[in-house]
Formats: C-alpha cells, sequence, structure tokens
RNA sequence: GGAGGCGUGGAUGAGUGGUUUAAAUCAACGGUUUACUAAACCGUCGAACUUUAAUCGGUUCCGUGAGUUCGAAUCUCACCGCCUCCGCCA
C-alpha cells in the first residue's frame, strides 16, 4: 500500500508507475472518494464532539426535568452520527479496497517493459561446462540413479510431486548446512559486502528461522501476496492457507510493531517448505521438479531504515552470488522490468543459473525489494532518533531454493556415464565424490 | 476434544456505566549535579487519522468485531489470542 498523501502529492507519478505496472486503478476516482472521504468524516468527528460535549453536562445536571430534556436532545445527534457513520464506512471500504489495488511503484533504474523477453541481464558470472556428450536433463538422471521419483508421487498424491531419494537428499541437507553457515558467520558477510563494493556499515548476522507454513489470508493480503484465490492451498475451515514462500511468515513477524532505529536492520534466514498450486501453468514444465507444488528454500527477509534498503538489496544479490559462485555454477543477473515484476517490488532483481540439459538460464533466485509497501499494511515501523516514525523498508531473497539448485547442480555436474559429480565444497557433508 | 481463567500504553498494573482527559511504578529520553560513572532531583514520555507552514486544536484506539445506552475500558454476544488442569499425541 502507499500513502495517500503521496498519492494526493505525487498523482503523475503514481498514474505513470502504474501504467508500467500495467496495473489498471483508477487515481483520480480514488482521490475524488478520498474528498468525500475527508469530509465525512470531518461531520462524523464534529457530531461526536457534540456528544462527548454534552455527555459531561448531563452527568453534572442534577435537575431531572433538564437532564431528561437533555438526553431527548441528544437523540437527535444520536441518529445523524449513525447515518453519518454508517456513509464513512461504506466509503472506506471502497477506499480501502482501491487502496490495496494499488501496485508498488517501480524505482528509476527499474528497465520499462512489458514482459520477461525486456528484462535486462546485467551481468553474469562463469562458464558454462563443456561436455564430450549430450547433456542430459535432471529428470533423466534422476530417474536413473533412483533419486527421484515422480511417477510414485503422481499416484500417490499428484502430479508435480515428487519423491527425492537417498544422496539427493543428502545434497538437499548439504546445501543447507552450507547456506547456513555463510549466513551466520559475520565476517563471511563482511566479506561478501566488501568484493560486491557495498559500504554496509555494521553487518549483523542472518537470524535462522524455520516458520509457520500456514497463514492467515489477511495476513497474507497484508503481504500484498494474496492476489487471486485460485493461486493458493486454501483451508476455509479453518481461515488458513498454506504459504508460498517463508517470505510471508517472516515478513508479518513484526506487525504492528514499532522498532527504535538502533535495532535495524534485522536479517532473518527462514527455512520452509513452499507451496504452490502453479493454477495456470498447466502443461509447462511438467518433467522433474523444476516446478512442483511443493518444495523446500531458504529464504532471507531484511527489515532496514529506508535509506540503507537499496544497498541492502544488493547485499542480498551479493549473497546470492555468493552462494552459486561457491557451487561453480555459471549466472546470469537479471533486472527485472515494469511489466514482469511483482505486485509489491520497487525493484526486482533474479538470478538464472545455467542448466545444461535444458542448454537454458533458468531462474533460481529472486530478490525484492519492497520499500515501505509491506510495512504500511503490516504497521512495521521504526521510530527515527528525532522522534519521527516512518515505515521500515523491506527486502526479501532467496538464499538457495533447494529443487531447482539441485537441478543446476546435477546437470553441471553430471558425468559421461550418468552419475554425478559432488561439488568440492559440499564432500565435508556428503562423504563421498560422486550419485551414482 | 473437555473444564476453568485471563487480554489495559515499551513492561508491570489500577480502574466494574458519567469530573478517566486511562492512575501509579519501572524502563526510555532530555536536563541539573558530578573529574567520570552511579545515585538523587527536575522535566519529557503511546499510536492512527485530521487540521496547520509548523505549533495549538479535533476525532478514534483498553485483544478484534458487532450490539445495548444520551453516554462503554466497564454491560451483552461472537470471534481471536494466551495461560492452567484433564484427555490424546511426535
Amino acid at each position: 500500500m502507499l500513502d495517500i498523501k503521496f498519492i494526493r502529492e505525487n498523482k503523475d507519478i503514481i498514474k505513470e508507475g502504474i501504467a508500467k505496472k500495467k496495473s489498471t486503478v483508477d487515481i483520480d476516482a480514488l482521490l475524488e472518494l478520498d474528498e468525500k472521504r475527508l469530509a465525512v468524516m470531518a461531520r462524523t468527528e464534529t457530531l461526536r464532539g457534540e456528544q462527548n460535549k454534552m455527555n459531561t453536562s448531563i452527568a453534572n445536571e442534577k435537575d431531572v426535568n433538564i437532564r431528561s430534556q437533555m438526553i431527548n436532545e441528544m437523540k437527535l445527534v444520536k441518529d445523524e452520527f449513525k447515518e453519518k457513520e454508517q456513509e464513512l464506512q461504506d466509503i472506506l471500504s471502497e477506499w480501502q479496497a482501491l487502496m490495496l489495488k494499488i501496485p508498488n511503484i517501480p524505482t528509476v533504474d527499474t528497465p520499462i517493459g512489458e514482459d520477461d523477453s525486456e528484462n535486462i541481464v546485467i551481468r553474469d558470472w562463469g562458464e558454462k561446462p563443456n561436455f564430450d556428450f549430450v547433456p542430459k536433463e535432471h529428470f533423466e538422471l534422476g530417474k536413473a540413479l533412483g533419486i527421484i521419483d515422480t511417477e510414485t508421487a503422481g499416484e500417490v498424491a499428484s502430479s508435480r510431486f515428487a519423491y527425492l531419494k537417498g544422496d539427493l537428499v543428502l545434497l538437499q541437507f548439504a546445501l543447507i548446512q552450507m547456506c547456513l553457515e555463510i549466513l551466520i558467520n559475520k565476517e563471511k558477510l563482511e566479506d561478501i559486502a566488501t568484493k560486491a563494493g557495498l559500504s554496509i556499515s555494521v553487518v549483523n548476522e542472518f537470524i535462522p528461522v524455520i516458520p509457520p507454513v500456514f497463514v492467515r489470508p489477511l495476513v497474507q493480503v497484508k503481504m500484498a501476496r494474496y492476489m487471486a484465490p485460485e493461486d493458493h492451498y486454501l483451508f476455509p475451515n479453518d481461515d488458513l492457507m498454506l504459504i508460498g514462500s517463508a517470505e510471508h511468515t517472516l515478513g508479518s513477524m513484526h506487525m504492528n510493531k514499532i522498532f527504535e532505529e538502533s535495532e535495524l536492520p534485522i536479517r532473518y534466514a527462514g527455512y520452509s517448505t513452499a507451496f504452490r498450486r502453479e493454477a495456470g501453468t498447466a502443461g509447462k514444465d511438467t518433467n522433474g521438479i523444476l516446478r512442483q507444488h511443493q518444495f523446500d528454500k531458504l529464504e532471507m527477509e531484511v527489515f532496514s531504515l529506508p535509506e540503507n534498503s537499496i544497498q541492502e538489496q544488493n547485499f542480498l544479490v551479493a549473497i546470492q552470488e555468493h552462494v552459486l559462485q561457491t557451487l561453480k555454477l555459471s549466472y546470469q543477473v537479471v533486472s527485472v522490468c515494469t511489466g514482469d515484476m511483482g505486485f509489491p517490488d520497487a525493484r526486482q532483481i533474479d538470478i538464472n543459473t545455467w542448466m545444461p540439459g535444458q542448454n537454458k538460464f533458468r531462474e533460481t533466485h529472486s530478490s525484492d525489494f519492497t520499500g515501505g509497501f509491506q510495512s504500511r499494511r503490516l504497521g512495521t515501523r521504526v521510530r527515527r532518533k528525532d522522534g519521527r516514525i516512518e515505515p521500515v523498508h523491506m527486502n526479501d531473497a532467496t538464499v538457495i531454493a533447494l529443487g531447482r539448485t539441485m537441478i543446476a547442480i546435477m546437470e553441471n555436474y553430471q558425468q559421461a556415464d550418468g552419475t554425478i559429480k559432488i561439488p568440492e565444497v559440499l564432500k565435508k557433508y556428503i562423504n563421498k565424490d560422486f550419485i551414482s
């Protein structure tokens, strides 16, 4: 949600931003409604004020006749008050519905474009491996090695589920452990920031969190992540839904909380399973584990001061790159264009990792800078040193999406005989050289 | 699942229909004193919306929502959360 005062004062910028995000909220209608809101609110408050004054007089009046006459008079005021209050409520619910529909406005450095074809690669890293054989896709490798079974999962659950087995499971836990060790290591983090040329003054390390995988729909609305019911697994009997990312229950951890300036930044590393219905992607990426209803992911969530938040996003991207570099996986960093970015995002950067089996870069990481957009809805604020209170800025970003990163490892590290070499850095967690 | 209890500002906690405009204490912040720290003393000290150049002011908020009333932190109902006991359980 944006600040209504900001919308009032920057009408044209907002309109432009909304158009770039391919949204169609009528800002003029909203502003007209807002004027009505203020007028009715003023009248309601005046009536309430009259009532409050009279209440004291009634309380102090000893004469029973005068007193009952006063009460009768106030009955009339009460009637008008109720009427105005109802009117205000109707306006407010319409007003709020409109406010929630306005997407976040892209930053000036966000490329303008219609869809993912206009995203811009801002840098790349690493060498694509050379094979003297035709590299296979992960699902072929996985099936042959007996470490991915989508057929049984299809029968037991449904499509887009899988049994991960054997060494692939060891690989997943190794990756989690490797990443957590980076995120809780202050020196390592400082090192990453320095190498990326970032002046992150105080590096608070990440606090590991295992968050709930269920969330109230109401909270999900505040996170600006509940756009359409068909996108989510809903449990109406319990008024709950499954999260699509640890972001949803990490970002909402501090609803209605005011931080002191000195407490920030606060950084979390949340590990959870993510659940996606994948409505509308029928027929897309149906093989293997690239696009699943259920996958595990380590996610970063950072609450920071507004003036540091862009830098903070750059830091998160630097961490993502560090993880991929450690695994020696080739990738490109992509600045996501206005038409392709998420609803609450002001700036989105994705990382696509090389998948030789598919002969393509595929998205493995995403980082969302949402500024004060989510925090304004959530009521997560900061009290500045001068006493001013404002929404904190929020960033969320993937550390590692296990499924997709394991695909990249399988395909990049595959051997002619169909076995998979274990990356050097993971050997201390998995006591072998090959998955075979 | 059964029984009971409780939700008041950053924390503790008073308040059971009208001088409550939410007491008091602690914490926090500013100052005086001090070589420094502490103590003591003085002062400030919730949030949202609105008005204003800014102050002043106005309205709302006592878990959330609805209701009763001229008037609700206080009464009624529903919901949410927490705690205790019993049952079940990784």
